[in-house]
DNA sequence: TGACATTGCATCGGTAAGCGATGTAGTGTG
DNA sequence: CACACTACATCGCTTACCGATGCAATGTCA
């Protein structure tokens, strides 16, 4: 899902990749991690790899890609009001 | 984080914790995932066991558990706008 | 009251996925 | 020219989820 996201915003090598999700989510994805992501996302048709001149290998969000990710987002999102709503209610610092 | 949310919602015992997060986010713990979930957030005091009469063994969320899941849940929001912002910019369907 | 479904917890083996170390090599930079 | 950083790939380890299985109490309905 972060990889989703991070390719949501352009194309983006797994390097860069990993930089962009650090910023904007405050976790690091380890090396294994990210690698064999990719490849499972390539397979299930999520994202595509570009070919590349240079020894970076970009990859590209596809439309099932989108519709998944949005799909995906949109379900957490309504998670994550249900627990903030709760939380409101009986713990007053929420 | 479904078990914690669901717990924010007030006390529960696993069977029934499994039916509420299935009506709050359409997902399924299974068995195996629930108790053992149960086991490490008790280690880690984010719930506590109740003791009880009956042979339903309900737990509740500790302050710290509230405190982790708010944290949890603000960052998770924080991914998912970026997600869904990008998605817009892009994507014209999101 | 006896048969059957549901509730409820616990445990086990298998699988999926994340992790960090290690390896290799190209690209800057002082 | 040395050294740090960029960049990808792979490996073994560990963690966590899964569903099956087992067992027992409770509820339902004929």
């Amino acid at each position: 899902m972060l990889i989703l996201s991070s390719l949501a915003g352009g194309d983006k090598h797994g390097y860069a990749l990993v930089k962009d999700v650090e910023e904007f989510s405050g976790l690091h994805l380890a090396a294994g991690t990210l690698y064999e992501a990719l490849a499972r996302l390539e397979a299930q048709g999520l994202i595509e790899a570009l070919e590349s001149n240079s020894r970076r290998r970009p990859y590209r969000l596809t439309a099932g890609g989108a519709t998944a990710l949005s799909e995906h987002l949109t379900a957490e999102q309504r998670v994550v009001r249900v627990g903030l709503t709760r939380l409101k209610k009986g713990w007053s610092f929420a």
